[in-house]
Parts: structure tokens; sequence; C-alpha cells
DNA sequence: CTGAAAGCGCTAACAG
DNA sequence: CTGTTAGCGCTTTCAG
């Protein structure tokens, strides 16, 4: 079954270099697009190469050069609420990763870590299998981040700024996304507003700040009560809204800290006959593609994934090149749907 | 601000060997859990090791020894239509195979390519970065699949089972969810029922063909403006549906090829004043997170993607270790939501 | 049990 | 313009 090694073996530079009857360096430089060679056999070595369907392996290439283009993207998850991330959310971000990644000739490794062990994306880099790292969501290891940064591995992560912060993160304004969605909320007379969310996750915690500011803002007094604590993930969201209703605390707004989050607070809400937007209103966050087709379309605040790809990559590799870059903000905006028209 | 080499340059073997007082060789054997090593030297090199955060370097490892535990992940796109991947299904099964190749200590390069070049995944493996690739979708690409498991490239395809296919596939039972999904419709009463999807892409195909079987098993003919062809993207979907609506066909049921036409699609009819259930029963396909929170909430076909991601690592790992794997397929199960009940 | 030496596939001086 | 020579950081015979 097994072939013999000879027909198996892949082919490599030597091969070539035999075939062409020229050295192994005049191969290595036909392909890698030397100046100091003559055309015509750079031409002949580039054909035979093409014919054979031979590339460089990249191995043995960055052993020997020292270089390395693979990034790492890390989405870490809490292991405890085992289970899978669907968040589409990560998935765009993912796509605008790969892509913005994919322009500058870097690939892809993709990694998924457990939130509290987040000292391991450092070994990803110790191996050498990336030369940086890009990490999608802050969580609240803020400590372990700067840790990281301390042990001078090259990463961004996409997050909040945060006041001693020695990593570069770049994020949406969730400051202003969070006052941007309940000023939305505040003015349409909505006298309830609840947030829904992990405040000690960090962007969480931002887009809540903006929440409280808001409602400063329009001399609203902000009952304690209407915090609804929840992580980004579907089932808990579900049941946290589910104990929150059993509560029969009053409220005649809802803003989530995330679309999925919404909606399926929506989905819980409506099963309890709450009409969306009539009893409550709902803004979300994130703008997914599925946002504009729940039940009911889904005021959110959008974040430009594709900008948010490109400033993740782009920062990533100013760290990797000088050792820092300051973080960066995306701007947000509101948009506007059904769950807030009243 | 560049630090000095010696400051910055990773650590080593040779690092560990020095500080140790051994030699290389030992080191290696030391952290590579050599039997024939003094247990306290290795205890010793290893705590060293640890200390320093050293971790061997994967890729002259992999030189050297000639292994590679990564594997390539394609998600195949569409470059004319010029946009990202979106649908959460993709998601969902990039997290399902990340879990189990992590499980299997592989790692996971991602990559994105043209689906027309699907020629191009094998510069994945010749350059030596995988030692196998699994690709997300057959789209129409059977013979291009065909050239390279000609070529020996190992790799499973996410897809259906087609005639003189030389590959191996993993998928749904597509035929028999399109059965399902169709004799559902049928039995509600439903008289004219659209298939929405890509009859060019395997999948689609198969599905269509259990949507086909499905009327003559239950005596009814088919009428062949019944079928609106359609890509797996959203925009797309939206545009189909609407100059669908704009032919004036008549039409009671939709059966679309993925949970995301199936959403997009809905929501164009409601535009229109098209009520689903009512007016219009539809099912999906996938059963992504969201089904069960769009407007209504979706009946469609389920495919469990734990199950699926297992199937393809296991299947991809044979194929690399004895050269093939026989094609398997996943079952599907309805999944009834408001969307069909009337 | 441990060290010395060879070499994985490639690049990059260094000599022609 | 091209070939020769040394390694990149590691594993693995082969001798102790």
């Amino acid at each position: 079954m097994a072939k013999s090694d000879a027909e198996n073996r892949k082919i490599q530079m030597a091969d070539i270099a035999r075939l062409a009857g020229v050295s192994i360096s005049t191969v290595s430089r036909a392909l890698s697009g030397s100046t100091l060679i003559n055309e015509e056999t750079r031409q002949r070595i580039a054909e035979l190469a093409k014919s054979l369907s031979y590339t460089v392996n990249l191995g043995a290439k960055n052993l020997r050069s020292g270089e390395n283009r693979t990034v790492g993207v890390v989405i870490p998850y809490l292991s405890d609420h085992r289970q899978h991330v669907t968040d589409p959310f990560f998935l765009a971000m993912l796509g605008s990763l790969a892509d913005h990644l994919t322009d500058q000739n870097f690939d892809l490794l993709f990694s998924r870590i457990d939130a509290r062990d987040i000292q391991n994306v450092a070994a990803l880099y110790d191996s050498g299998r990336v030369c940086g790292i890009i990490i999608i969501g802050q969580w609240s290891q803020h400590d372990s981040l700067n840790q990281l940064a301390r042990r001078q591995i090259p990463f961004v992560v996409w997050g909040g700024q945060l006041p001693q912060q020695m990593y570069c993160s770049v994020g949406s304004d969730n400051y202003n996304g969070g006052l941007l969605a309940t000023t939305h909320l505040l003015q349409l007379g909505k006298q309830r507003v609840v947030f829904m969310g992990d405040r000690d996750a960090t962007e969480a915690q931002q887009r809540y700040q903006g929440y409280v500011a808001a409602h400063a803002q329009m001399g609203k007094v902000l009952d304690p009560d209407l915090y609804l604590s929840c992580p980004f993930t579907e089932p808990e969201a579900q049941v946290a809204m589910a104990g929150f209703l059993a509560k029969g605390i009053a409220f005649d707004a809802l803003f989530a800290a995330s679309d999925l989050i919404a909606i399926h607070a929506m989905g819980v809400m409506r099963a309890q006959g709450l009409q969306v937007p009539q009893d409550v209103c709902v803004v979300g966050y994130d703008d997914v593609g599925m946002a504009a087709h729940s039940f009911p379309p889904l005021t959110t605040v959008s974040q430009p994934m594709d900008l948010a790809g490109e400033a993740l990559v782009s920062s990533l590799l100013t760290v990797i090149r000088q050792g820092h870059a300051d973080s960066r903000m995306i701007t947000t905006a509101l948009v506007e749907r059904d769950s807030t028209r009243i």
C-alpha cells in the first residue's frame, strides 16, 4: 500500500538542481527572484519547478532565514461552559483577519485556548510557530495580558483600553457605543433600561460605563437592580433573562452587550409574552449579519469588521517591528431597526 | 529602542545545555521524555526549561524529524462576490475542527482561497506547511478535487459523495436532508415548494435531489419554475428572492439550501407582505444557532457539528496514514419550528 | 546513561 | 553570474 520512498518523497531543491544541471544555490536564487542571475537560467528553473509543482519548504526556509510569516489568532473560551464559540461576531472577525493577513502574505494559525490560561499563548510564540499573536477578546484577563507584554511576546488584543495597559489593544469605542445605545433608549422615553452583560469583561464594562454616562447626561437615576450579569454565551443569556423576568423587576428597555445576547434575550422575553419593541425596546452590540434578521430586527451598535481586522493586523506588525504600537479605537455607529421603533 | 541581540535572542537548547552543564543531546532527550536518561537529570533539565519558559522550536524539530502536526483548514470563497464568509455554519465547523485537532495535538492553519483556484491548496502541502488539508465545501470543484487526489495531496472535504470520487468526503446526508425537509412541507399540504440554492454545488444538488425524490414519493409533479438558483451568500439570496417574487410565480413553501439563505429570503418575503408560515412555509438547512431566533424561528435540517468535526479530523488522519479513507455521511434530522407551524 | 557528529532543506556569505 | 561552504535549531545514530 505504502509507496516506495523514492516514489513518495517530496521533490526538493536538490532535485530541481540536478534536473536543471545547476547548483542548489542557483535554484534557490532563481526561485527567490535574485537579481544576480541569468534571466534565461531563471526562466528555465522557474518552469521546471512549476512543472513539478515544487514549492520551497517553508519550514527549512524559515529556519535558515530566521523569519516567520505566521500569525497566531486566538479565540479564548471559557472551559467551564464547555461549549463552542458560536457568536457570529468571531467569524466575521476571523474572516477579516484572514483576508488582511493574506494580503500581507502571512499565514494564520488558529488556536482556541481557555481564557483563564491565557499565558498559554506564549507557548505559540516561544515554540517559534508564530511571529506574533492576535487575541480576540480581553475577557477579564488584563493582568495576564500585561504579564505577556512584560515577557516581550508580540501580541495585540481586540478589546478596550485600560489604565496601565502595557500592551496594544484595538477595539471599538465601547464607551461611546454604550453611550449611543443608551441615549437612544432614553430619548425614546424609556425609564428603566436594563444592562445585560458581564461587567467583569473589559469591553462589556466599558459599554456599561457608557450606559451609566448616558443616564447621568440625561439626568436619570440608575437603579442597580437593572444590571443583569451575563456572559457572552447563548444558553447563559437565556438563563439570565429567564431568571431576571422571574424576579419581576420592572423594565421597559434592554441594552445587551452583544447581538447574540440580545437576540436570545428577546426569544426568552417573547416566550413570556413580552413584546419587542412595544413592551421592551432592545439594543444590541456588534451588528452581526443576523441582527437585521432577528425577530424583530435588532437595533444595534455596529463595529466595522473590515477596519477592525485591518487595524489589528497592522498594529501587530508594528508591535513586531518596533516592539510597541499605540492602542486604537474604531468608531462605532448606532443602527436603528425595529427593536426600538415604537 | 531595539534590544541588543543578546537580550532579545530566543533561548534555545544550547542555552539550557550550557546552564545545566550537559550536552545538547541530553537536553533534547530529557525534554522529549526519552527513557534512556537519568531521572534526576531529566527533572533538573525540565525545571530549568520551564523556569526559562523554553519550548522546543517546532520548525527545527519538524525539519529534523520530518514530521508535521499542522493541518490546513480551507474555506473557499467566490472572489467575484468579493465578500467575506458570514455564514455562521462555517464558524461552528471551524470551532469544532479546532477542538478536535487540538485534542489530537495538531495545529490548525486557517486559509481562505478562491473556490475556483482550489488547486492552490496544494501549495500549502507542497511547501510543507501542513501535513494534510480539510476543505470546507465542495462547491462545484469535483474535478479539481479529483486532480488534487491524483497528486496524492492528503485532504478530505466537507461535502457530498459523488460518483467517481477519488477523494474522501465527509458530509451530512444531503439527499436525506432534502427528502426530510421537502416531505415535511408536502405533508403540510403545500402544493408549490420552491427550492432555493445552487444546484451546481454538490451539496445543494444532493439536497435538491432529495427534494425531487420527495415529490416523486408523494406523487406530486414538480414545476421546473420552482427552482430558484442562488449561491450560499446573503446579498445574493436577497436579490434572488426579490427577483423571484417579481416574476410573480405562485408558491406556498420554500426549502432553502442553508439557514442563511432561508433567513434572508424570509426577510425579503416579509418586506413584500408575505407572511411566514401563513403564506409561505420555510425550511432551511444547517440548524445554525440563529435559526431558533430568526423571525419566525426556522424549521431546518440539523447536522451535528461536533460529530462532523470529529469525523473530518479522523478521516484526514486516516488519509495521511493509509493514503485513503472511506467517505462518510453524518445523519441529519428535521428540527421543526414556527416557520412551518400552520 | 551521555556526548560527538551528522544532517533535515534551505539561504547567504564567500569565492571564483 | 554561479558554485562552494557553512550553518539555522533540533533529533538521532553511533560510540563510548
